[in-house]
DNA sequence: TTTTGATGATGCAACGATATATCAGAAGCC
DNA sequence: GGCTTCTGATATATCGTTGCATCATCAAAA
């Protein structure tokens, strides 16, 4: 069996010097039609590949970036990366992906490895503890990191949603339909995304004198949402209309409704957040608020290379707005 | 600002040699209490984390490994995923996750960058056109690599599922239940994966004398599982019961039953194939063909343990069965 | 007093690439 | 011929670690 190729053995099979292999790989420098066709050729029959560990530990580059996500299976998520993805693997980046699970430690862990493996950027959707030190570390090592979702820190470029205007337009879709008891359903502690979102449809509430807000907490899992909406009909009868923190709650929250013999957009609406896949899948089809994800991606992504290109430049912050799909779960109040 | 820390600048803060502060930091060879406080201190101080990738070309171990997906918003992957993972950062390795999309040139670029980055292993369900220069590369370049659900070479180990027994249980299953026109439903294309749930679904059409087999292809997604489902119905009137390609496909069929106006379990009984999330929280609930995805994604994580510690043991092959678990979507024949 | 052995720390080379400077030889110019 | 200029290639130093051999010190043994 052959030794992993070097540019050593390739230098040595082409018959011409080390730094030349290198030139000819790169595509950089001053070389001959002629040696270059021999040289290439070499790489060739030897399977060469490029050692980027040592080319950017020279060279200080590194095209390689980390999405650290909070949730990898939500499929919201994953449509931004692939949105991303697209564009920075144009560019000749390698993108890889990260879970953090929501988990600060593990988040810690991983960055601290991610940075270690002196890797070239970062997107990432810090997850809902993240430490002091944590942020500490991508500023000492300057990693060119990109927020996404939950902006947590104005040392770094972010990405994200305008989460207050979007529930506030919901909660007053639905008081236009009608409804005068709406509830916030979903999401679990205080990070910045909910706390926003709960802003953005208290006002609404207020604004419209409609009934005292009823603030309803659940992981943003279907099953989840199932289950505590049963608990939320029992609190609260009265609520005939819910602003979700999540497609992903809000659809179920709809499985509980019928669980329950009751029909979403009929007997309560209910409005998601993201427009998933499945929400325009499921039956009934879920009323959401939608962000394109793939733009947001393709944002991310551009910001990243921003960044890279020009470290020295001020933090960005941008936001997209979210818009209102109807389908079936939202309804004239009955 | 300060430098990036490295070993030299450490030293210089600690007052020791470079070697020492190697040594504190992986915690070998012999150094006395004192020192090391000292180190620690000072490597605490700066931030100091090890950059691995000098570390890992001088003694030519990488903790990192890839686990490389065919489609990464499935839920079967993400759980799969999970469990490998919980593993492998025990024994302190890092797992990021690469996408291919099931396209083969993409993930050749991936492996082919992969391996430039010097990874530690590798966990793949390979794409489904994947060239024979992309197994060479790996093999060339000695990766230690598990495939994982499609075996395309015996030169790697590999961590499945038997396919065969599992659709051959969920149509005997079927068939007891009286059905005697059973379709089999979903995926595309002839990839090992759905060959041999073909051939399982046939053995038990064949051995029960069921009416002829029906095949019907469609992209493993809901909205493709609805559209197909609703054209599959307008060939085959004939067909009562169906077995899947998995769950997503299933799902996405259950939604076309309903948009027909027909009932799932009652009218026309469905099977999936995975157990996700979904399957049991779904309105009807869907019966399913069930692997322990996490039971997977660890066997995967100690396949690929097993071969870094022994890299010329023999490439081992272990498969799971699935069993069958009855919901809401299987029911007797009208 | 010299020898031996353990302890704790260091010097040097090497991993595989890139950046910079240098160099041989051909060509051009007066 | 002597001088510069350009082309195509090479020599050398360096990135931040780790492996191995060495070395100074001091206590215990000969």
């Amino acid at each position: 069996m052959p030794a992993k190729p070097t540019l050593a053995s390739v230098a040595k099979a082409a018959g011409v010097s080390i730094p030349t292999v290198s030139q000819v790989m790169r595509g950089t420098g001053r070389i001959s039609e002629q040696t270059r066709k021999k040289v290439l050729q070499a790489a060739e029959a030897l399977h060469y590949v490029t050692d980027s560990r040592a080319a950017s530990m020279r060279s200080g580059e590194n095209r390689e970036i980390g999405f650290v996500l909070n949730q990898f299976a939500n499929p919201f998520n994953a449509e931004v990366v692939s949105g991303a993805v697209e564009l920075l693997e144009a560019e000749g980046y390698l993108v890889s992906i990260l879970d953090t699970r929501d988990d600060a430690d593990r988040q810690g862990r991983q960055l601290r490895d991610f940075i270690r493996n002196g890797r070239g950027g970062l997107l990432w959707v810090p997850a809902l503890e993240t430490s002091a030190q944590t942020l500490d570390l991508l500023r000492t090592h300057r990693v060119p990191a990109v927020t996404f979702l939950r902006h947590i820190s104005p040392d770094f470029d972010h990405v994200g949603i305008r989460n207050a205007e979007a529930t506030e337009t919901a909660t007053n879709h639905l008081a236009d339909l009608g409804h005068r008891h709406i509830a916030f359903f979903g999401g679990t502690g205080m990070n910045p995304v909910r706390k926003d979102r709960i802003a953005g449809y208290q006002r609404a509430v207020q604004a419209r004198s409609l009934a005292a807000p009823v603030i309803w907490p659940s992981p943003d899992t279907k099953r989840a949402g199932m289950e505590q909406m049963l608990k939320l009909r029992d609190a609260h009868p009265e609520v005939t209309a819910i602003v979700c923190n999540g497609d992903m709650v809000a659809l179920g929250a709809c499985y509980g409704l019928m669980r329950a013999g009751l029909e979403p957009g009929r007997d309560v609406s209910i409005i998601g957040f993201d427009d998933t896949e499945d929400a325009s899948v499921a039956i009934p089809a879920l009323s959401t608020m939608a962000v394109s994800p793939k733009k947001l991606g393709r944002r991310l992504a551009r910001t990243l290379l921003d960044r890279i290109n020009d470290p020295d430049m001020p933090a960005t912050v941008s936001e997209v707005s979210a818009r209102f799909i109807a389908r079936e779960t939202t309804g004239p109040v009955a």
